[in-house]
DNA sequence: ATACACGCCTGCTGGC
DNA sequence: TGCCAGCAGGCGTGTA
């Protein structure tokens, strides 16, 4: 599922494709792709036909790519994957994926023309025409602006200006169950269920310890193996279980075959051997080793 | 402020 | 072989 590698390795493909292009045409073939989109496909159509875009940014899970204006951008074509979504670059005249929803041609000074594929199997997904407003968390930076959408999303731990130790202490005062902090998007972002499960595994926590229960040491610990599984899976290319989650080329990502305890229940922690049991929690699986990661 | 359920969605899997 | 329940889960919304 897409989380911050994916959504990452997505803006990454996606960059020399769309920063300086020309949009020459849009057509939504289902609009419920446009959910986050508050007006009829044609105001979307509408708002993007001959925009000139600039590079994309991400802000945990949220990918935007700024519309170029007069002066600074004020508009931005916003993706949230959501579950299964993909962008995809395809040649011009590419025929439609199984699961495109949005087809956006551009026209590019070097590369020509392309097309885009907004593919969403689930529709969980969405696409929109979102208004740049000012970022909230930096201060005396106006040129740093967000989507409206994602003004409320925190920033990610490899932000260059993620603040760490204020989000440590925000951690160690929430008293919540610490995987449920994780998750939530305004407290830290682009984390989901299987990098959550194992930065919890590799700093050998329960994700139902409350967080304000955790030591110093031990929030810092956890921070560090967040920061550590992000970096390896984005080098990675991301985690691919199947065809849900693929780079803008349509490729998998290499991830899923280093993934300690995610999904591997009945299999032994790579660490002590006990096998890893998979439970319920916040309606979904979580995934832990029952001998290494106990509630303290 | 915080916590929880729910709806959104499709395709795959396992049991009968 | 066919059918259907169960499952995957990010995020916004509504309710308590």
């Amino acid at each position: 599922m897409p989380e911050l590698p994916e959504v990452e390795v997505v803006r990454l493909g996606l960059a020399p494709a769309v920063d300086g292009a020309t949009v020459a045409d849009v057509v939504v073939l289902d609009e419920r792709s446009l959910r986050r989109h508050g007006a009829p496909a044609a105001d979307f159509v509408g708002q993007l036909a001959g925009a000139r875009l600039l590079a994309p940014r991400r802000r945990g899970k949220f990918l935007w790519v700024p519309l170029d204006g007069d002066e600074a951008p004020t508009e931005a074509l916003l993706v949230h994957l959501g579950m299964s979504g993909q962008v995809l670059l395809r040649s011009a005249d590419a025929p439609d994926e199984r699961h495109t929803r949005i087809r956006i041609d551009l026209d590019h000074p070097e590369h020509g023309r392309l097309r885009v594929h907004f593919a969403d199997q689930r529709r969980f997904g969405s696409m929109s025409v979102d208004p740049l407003v000012a970022a909230r968390d930096a201060p005396g930076d106006a040129a740093e602006t967000l989507p409206a959408q994602a003004a409320h999303i925190a920033r990610d731990p490899i932000d260059p200006r993620f603040d760490a130790a204020a989000f440590l202490a925000a951690l160690r005062r929430r008293r919540t169950a610490v995987k449920r902090a994780l998750l939530d998007q305004s407290l830290v972002s682009g984390i989901g269920n299987i990098y959550a499960d194992e930065a919890l595994w590799a700093a050998r926590l329960h994700g139902e310890q409350p967080a304000d229960s955790l030591s110093c040491p031990a929030a810092a610990r956890l921070l560090a193996e967040v920061r550590a599984v992000l970096a390896r899976a984005l080098a990675e290319g991301g985690t691919s279980f199947d065809a849900q989650y693929l780079n803008v080329n349509g490729q998998a990502g290499y991830f899923a075959h280093r993934l300690n305890a995610y999904g591997r229940q009945g299999l032994p922690c790579p660490r002590c051997g006990t096998p890893i049991v998979r439970e319920e929690f916040m309606n979904r699986g979580s995934h832990r080793c029952p001998r290494c990661q106990r509630v303290r």
